[in-house]
DNA sequence: GTTATTTGACCCTA
DNA sequence: TAGGGTCAAATAAC
């Protein structure tokens, strides 16, 4: 296969520059919002606190989903790094796969364990974090204790991948304890019209943004927790892998399957045993996601921040995000 | 009964 | 050959 074209590049970059800019003015509304002071019944005038939190999900939600319409299109992996506050997209060649094409076809339909096609994760990667969903359904597949990781990994695929033919899979692993961190690697994009893929899935009782919110401070409340805002973007490898902290009522459920089946992956405050197995119970946890094969996200969790920090802390984020450095990727692959 | 999760087995890649 | 990704039977939840 080969690789996106410039022009193709340059496309959906712009898209999703786009949606990271509009992204980018939300949180200065939001932060603004924020700055002022709080009267009870006063949510902020004519937008909301929740409904401009909830655009800066779908800013980086869409921007994921249209790095992930690359994948697709070869052995190209668009490489976006976040470090030291600054993004940086490139696209890199992953190189024909050795997968076994032939092998697979050597292979009867029903004898097909254990084909599968192995991951180069450590290409490329974005650093993002973000409170919220990524609007998919996903369904458990596997768990794995992987070697030098203290928690197993937890597998998942599309659940439209038979009826729809969906080829996206994520893995899920927790890499910590206190508080607690997920990783998330995202592989393939969706080819499935999942209805999920809309606004961010609310699971609770109250509003949108509660369970938007989702938290990502184990000890504390959920909804104080929501947008967690200490970082949205951190530098976790060298490589750059990129962080996207999200919680979907997908992932909800999809790390509740972790939890569930593994004691060191159960979240002590979020995993109510009162929830039934497919409950949406929010899982308070710091959710590292690393997209890959198009993008990976890794994040540094940021402890004990609450609404109340957001506004204060939001200044550094406007620093660390530099939308504008991304913008001026775009004259380069032209 | 249906659907989701668990888990051991299988087998490919490095 | 070890490690890792996927399959699918068994099991659990609804």
């Amino acid at each position: 296969m080969d690789l996106p074209n410039p022009q193709q590049l340059r496309t959906i970059l712009e898209t999703v520059i786009g949606k990271l800019l509009k992204g980018k003015e939300s949180a200065t509304q939001l932060v603004a919002l924020l700055k002022k002071p709080r009267s009870s019944g006063d949510r902020g005038g004519s937008v909301s606190a929740e409904e401009l939190a909830l655009q800066i999900f779908r800013s980086f939600s869409e921007s994921i989903s249209a790095f992930s319409s690359l994948e697709g299109k070869g052995n190209g992996i668009c490489q976006i790094v976040a470090a030291d506050g600054v993004v940086r997209v490139s696209s890199v060649d992953r190189g024909s796969s050795k997968t076994s094409d032939n092998s697979r076809k050597r292979l009867g339909v029903k004898d097909r364990r254990g084909c599968y096609r192995r991951r180069n994760v450590a290409q490329s990667s974005i650093i993002v974090s973000s409170t919220v969903e990524d609007g998919h359904a996903w369904r458990k597949y596997g768990q794995k204790e992987i070697l030098n990781t203290t928690y197993p990994r937890c597998y998942f695929r599309c659940t439209h991948k038979h009826d729809q033919g969906c080829k996206a899979t994520k893995q899920v692993q927790r890499i910590k304890e206190e508080p607690v961190m997920y990783q998330t690697t995202y592989f393939g994009h969706h080819t499935c019209s999942d209805t999920l893929m809309r606004a961010p899935q609310i699971i609770s009782d109250t509003d949108p943004m509660d369970s938007c919110l989702l938290s990502f401070e184990t000890k504390a409340p959920i909804k104080q927790n929501l947008l967690y805002p200490n970082r949205v973007m951190t530098t976790a490898t060298a490589t750059g892998n990129q962080e996207f902290k999200d919680e979907t009522q997908s992932d909800v459920s999809d790390n509740k399957s972790c939890l569930d089946s593994s004691t060191m992956l159960q979240n002590p405050t979020t995993n109510s045993e009162t929830s039934g197995r497919r409950s949406s119970n929010v899982n308070g946890a710091y959710h590292e996601e690393v997209v890959s094969g198009m993008h990976s996200c890794s994040s540094t969790p940021l402890q004990g921040l609450d609404m109340e920090d957001f506004s204060t802390k939001f200044d550094d984020l406007d620093d660390h995000l530099l939308f504008d450095d991304m913008a001026g990727l775009l004259p380069a692959l032209s």
